[in-house]
DNA sequence: CTGAAAGCGCTTACAG
DNA sequence: CTGAAAGCGCTTACAG
């Protein structure tokens, strides 16, 4: 077995030669087609599984009608906000006869060479070589920035994430902390405002910034970066002896479904990520076929009240 | 824009006649290569654009090295079970430069077109398109049977579900219930035959069965079929007045991080995932290569015992 | 700076 | 039942 163990992969033209008949009747026994002798084919298989042979996808894909491919780059997909998005992407994108290739951002493979459009959140990756693609069809999701040429689906948190702060303040919040990442967030930056609009101050913190650190602020309310980082806090605080909603609020972003299934259950800023799976798609077949007028959907969030304020 | 709408996609034929080039000089400008006077490069792109051409796949892979590409097959992605070993696949898999096409069971995409090796929970999609793969090599993950020349990566739960067993009925547990699919699944048989060695008799319901039949029963511990349906159970007791651990011990399938984070905290047989993944994607690189020898792998679960039990 | 030729690996009619 | 020829869309030397 093995018989090409150094050199470039078999060949449809060695398997013939290995067989001693023409590649036609190679094609023919790899596919099971009809109009074939099973003596014959019985020969060429064997060939073929002696020297490891396997049809080139690209000399298939050059004469034969192929699925098209979408590249999807996503963070980490062990967070579930990715994954619930990459499944609905999956779906729809098999609905219509497409293949998706993915890549997680972290170890960004380069996407662009396998596929014939792409949508990602490019926040994560910026100017990877993965936007650097020639000529693809590219649709952003929530991009930090501006690119000509490529389809963006936006997310509008303001109204959501004030109607968020309201309830704070309702509930009598005075000392909120706000959660973010270095170099503040889109979402970081739509509490900030929203609290100094409401009257309150809010300290900003780093999001992995510990309780026992962020106890000695004694603050009222705590903004997370994310549903994950809540659920952390929650256990953190938790074991701090604190009772939510009680003593501290917690708000996360996201909408994570399995925020139903935690102690309290988490009230969350929401996005329906079908609904950006599905906006983005449709964007993306638009582009390929020659659009370049209308590159943009606003996406809102929404605020989810359960138990956690 | 858009000047072909009906007819197939523009080639860099159609382009270069447009421009008024070559082919040869289509690629350049394409691939913003040195040596293309700049007007030449922007007239021919221009035309690109107006005739939305977009490099074909099939074309550059014949001719250029290009990136492997596994298929990976999994359930659905919503589930953290299999988005973390998906997780992990991709990146195990962007360390040995190859890409990843992804498909859900459900959606079932004909993954075996674009790939060049499967992996994949075969039970889930059994003799779909997927299997009839034109000599793909492929792994097996669980499978429910063996199949020739497939990889197999099989997983080790008697001794894991015996200790959890024996846990429970050292806990006093006397009349535990089996949630099981119909047709039982290697996973809930395992529970079956080993609390009957332990001289105890389970009774076995469809995982769907809500908890409000459930409790006409009496059962002292519950067993999901995984751990997202031991979720929902510990949400349907508590709003059932029951306490858990102490009247009713639950125990999950799968070792889903998150069951860390909810109330309380869920014991479940877990399984290294990324152990699989790292086995499988070896397994599968060995197959590549033409091994046929020493197909199966065993990764056993071990039982966290945590607070539900 | 630009182009004519060869070739990548496969399948599809078409002959025999 | 089997094979010789043409062609899919691209890039890589090689000439000019």
């Amino acid at each position: 077995m093995n018989h090409n163990p150094s050199a470039r992969a078999a060949t449809i033209v060695d398997v013939a030669r290995a067989a001693g008949v023409s590649r036609q009747t190679v094609t023919r026994a790899m596919h099971d087609m009809p109009g074939i002798n099973p003596q014959t084919r019985e020969r060429v298989l064997a060939a073929a599984r002696d020297l490891n042979y396997h049809p080139s996808r690209f000399g298939r894909g050059l004469v034969k009608p192929a699925a098209k491919t979408l590249g999807l780059l996503v963070g980490d997909l062990t967070n579930p906000y990715y994954a619930e998005l990459a499944s609905t992407v999956l779906r729809l994108a098999a609905e219509r006869g497409w293949n998706v290739v993915m890549g997680e951002a972290d170890s960004a493979p380069d996407l662009a060479g396998g596929s014939d459009a792409l949508i990602g959140f490019t926040g994560l990756a910026l100017d990877s070589p993965t936007t650097g693609a020639p000529n693809l069809p590219v649709v952003e999701i929530d991009p930090p920035r501006e690119h000509p040429g490529h389809g963006r689906i936006e997310f509008e948190r303001a109204t959501a994430t004030r109607e968020a702060v309201e309830h704070l303040r309702a509930a009598g919040v005075r000392r909120p902390i706000v959660l973010d990442r270095l170099g503040p967030s889109p979402r970081g930056q739509a509490f900030i405002d929203a609290f100094l609009d409401a009257g309150l101050e809010p300290l900003v913190r780093d999001r992995t910034t510990p309780w026992s650190e962020l106890a000695a602020d004694r603050p009222d309310a705590l903004v997370a970066f994310n549903d994950l980082d809540a659920f952390g806090l929650l256990n953190d605080l938790r074991a701090g002896g604190l009772k939510v909603p009680d003593d501290v609020r917690v708000v996360g972003v996201d909408g994570l479904a399995v925020g139903e299934f935690v102690t309290p259950r988490l009230s969350t800023l929401a996005i329906d990520l079908a609904e950006v799976a599905r906006t983005a798609l449709d964007l993306v077949v638009e582009l390929s076929q020659g659009s370049t007028t209308d590159l943009v959907r606003v996406i809102p969030h929404r605020f989810l009240a359960r138990d956690s304020t």
